[in-house]
DNA sequence: AAGTTTGCCTGAACGGCGTTAAGTTCGTGG
DNA sequence: CCACGAACTTAACGCCGTTCAGGCAAACTT
C-alpha cells in the first residue's frame, strides 16, 4: 500500500514549506522577525505545529543555516564561471572571497544566522555548529589553494591554514562593514568590495604569489612567543 | 543648596551601577541572561526602574558596549607593555593583534555584544554603532602603522585601509574561531593563537615588511574588476 | 458497516521578555 | 502645613518559545 509513503511524503513537504517559510521571512524582513508565530502564519498552521516537524527553533533554524550555506556556495560557483578562461588558481581564490563578500551583502540575513552564534540565545560561548558546516565549499577551496601551490604560484607551508586564514580574512572585513563598524572608513558597497580585492591582494603577497622563492623567516619574532598562557585558558567555558 | 548636587551625584552612581549590573551579568551568565529583569533583580530594584535611568535596552547596552572597548585598550596596552624595549612597530602592530584575539577569547560575552549588531533585534542590516566605537584605539594603531611605515619597515599605500584589513583579518578569526566554525581545524585557544600570529605575520609579508621594495602590480587582475556591480546593490536597505 | 485506532492539528495556557501607564511614597520649597 | 515633584513600584500589555489535553478525520480491523 502506498498511503504511508504517501503520508510520509506530504509529511516531507511540509516540513520544506516550514522551512522555506522560514527563509523567506529571514530575507524579507531580517532576523528579528523571524519568530515561531510568525512562521506559522504565513504556512496558514498553528504555531504548535511547527513542533510536530522540528524539535525546537533552533532545529528549524539549523535548516535554515544550511540552506543559506547552499546558497552561498551558488555564489561562489556563479562567480567562478564568470571568470575568463585564462584564470589561474590565485584568480579562482580571489572570486571565491569575492563570491563570500556579494552573498553578505545580498543576504545579511542569512550571513547573521549563519555566522553569529547559532542559538541566538545560547550560554555558552564557543557554539556547536551540529558540524553541519559546509565541508564541501570549504574543501574545495583548499583543493584549489593546495594546486596553485603545486603551480608554483603562491608558496606556503600548510594549505589548510591558508585557507582558514583567508577565509577569516574575508569573513571579518564583510562582518565589521555588516554591523556598521567600518561606516566611518567605506561609505558605499562598492567600495568595500575593492576594499575585500585589495586585502585578498595583500594576502598573495603575503603568501609569496609571484615571488621566486619566498624568504620564510620562521624562527624570527623572537621575544614573547608564548601567547597568552593563563588567561587564554579561560575563554573556554 | 548642595541638595540638588547631591542628587545629580546619586542619580548618576545608580546609573552607572546599572551598567556595572549589566556588565557583570554579560560576563557571567552571557548573552542569553542579559535581560532588564534580572538586571534589574541583581540591583535591587523594579524594573521598571531602569527606565527611569535609561530609554531602552539598547541604550543601556549601548554604555555596556562602551566598557567593553575600554577594556579591550586595557587588554592592548597591557599586551604593549610586554614587549621589549627593542620592538619595532611591526611587533607593536601584532602585539595590538594579540590582545585583540585575547580580550574575545577572555570576553566572549563583551565580544558578542560589541560586534555582533547592537540593536540584537535590529531589523535593518547595518546597524548603526552611535559613533562611539573607539576611535582613540584605532587612531593609534594607524598611528603605528604610519610609524612603521616612515621607518621603511613596509611598504603600503595607505596606512588607513591597512589597519582597517588587519582588523579585519584579526576580527574575523577571531569571530570565526568564537562561534564554533573553525572547531574541526582548531582544537585549543593556544592553537588558535597560534594561527592568530601566524596570520598577521602572512599579512605583514604581504605589506613588505622586511622587503626592499615591493613589486606592487597595481593594474594586474586584469579580468573581472568590476566588483559585483548590480547585486551589490541590495544590501544595504 | 460499525467500531477502533492512528496521526495530524489546534486552543489555551505557562513563564519570560521589553516596555509603559497609573499609582505610591516621601523629602523638599513655598 | 500643604503642594509639588522626584524616585520608585505595581500591574498590565503584547510579544516570545514551548507544552499539553483534546478534537477530528482518515485509516485500519472485524
Amino acid at each position: 500500500m502506498g498511503i504511508t509513503e504517501r503520508r510520509e511524503r506530504e509529511r516531507e513537504a511540509l516540513r520544506q514549506r516550514i522551512v522555506e517559510a522560514a527563509r523567506d521571512l529571514l530575507s524579507e524582513q531580517g532576523l528579528g522577525a523571524l519568530s515561531m508565530r510568525s512562521i506559522a502564519e504565513r504556512i496558514e498552521y498553528s504555531p504548535a505545529t511547527i513542533y510536530l516537524y522540528f524539535r525546537d527553533k533552533d532545529e528549524l533554524v539549523g535548516q535554515v543555516v544550511r540552506a543559506g550555506f547552499e546558497r552561498l556556495r551558488d555564489y561562489t560557483t556563479e562567480e567562478l564561471s564568470r571568470l575568463p578562461e585564462t584564470a589561474d588558481a590565485a584568480d579562482q581564490y580571489a572570486a571565491t572571497g569575492r563570491a563570500y563578500a556579494r552573498f553578505a551583502l545580498d543576504n545579511c540575513g542569512y550571513f547573521r544566522v549563519m555566522f553569529e552564534l547559532p542559538g541566538s540565545a545560547r550560554i555558552d560561548c564557543p557554539a556547536v555548529t551540529d558540524g553541519a558546516a559546509d565541508p564541501d565549499a570549504f574543501e574545495r577551496v583548499v583543493a584549489r589553494l593546495e594546486e596553485a601551490r603545486r603551480a608554483g604560484l603562491l608558496t606556503v607551508p600548510d594549505v589548510r591554514r591558508a585557507a582558514v586564514i583567508g577565509w577569516g580574512l574575508v569573513h571579518g572585513l564583510t562582518s565589521l562593514y555588516l554591523s556598521g563598524h567600518l561606516h566611518e572608513e567605506m561609505e558605499s558597497n562598492e567600495e568595500f568590495m575593492a576594499l575585500i580585492e585589495e586585502a585578498m591582494h595583500s594576502m598573495y603577497l603575503g603568501w609569496g604569489v609571484g615571488q621566486e622563492a619566498a624568504v620564510r623567516p620562521a624562527g624570527r619574532r623572537s621575544a614573547v612567543h608564548r601567547t597568552g598562557s593563563v588567561r587564554a585558558e579561560t575563554g573556554r567555558k
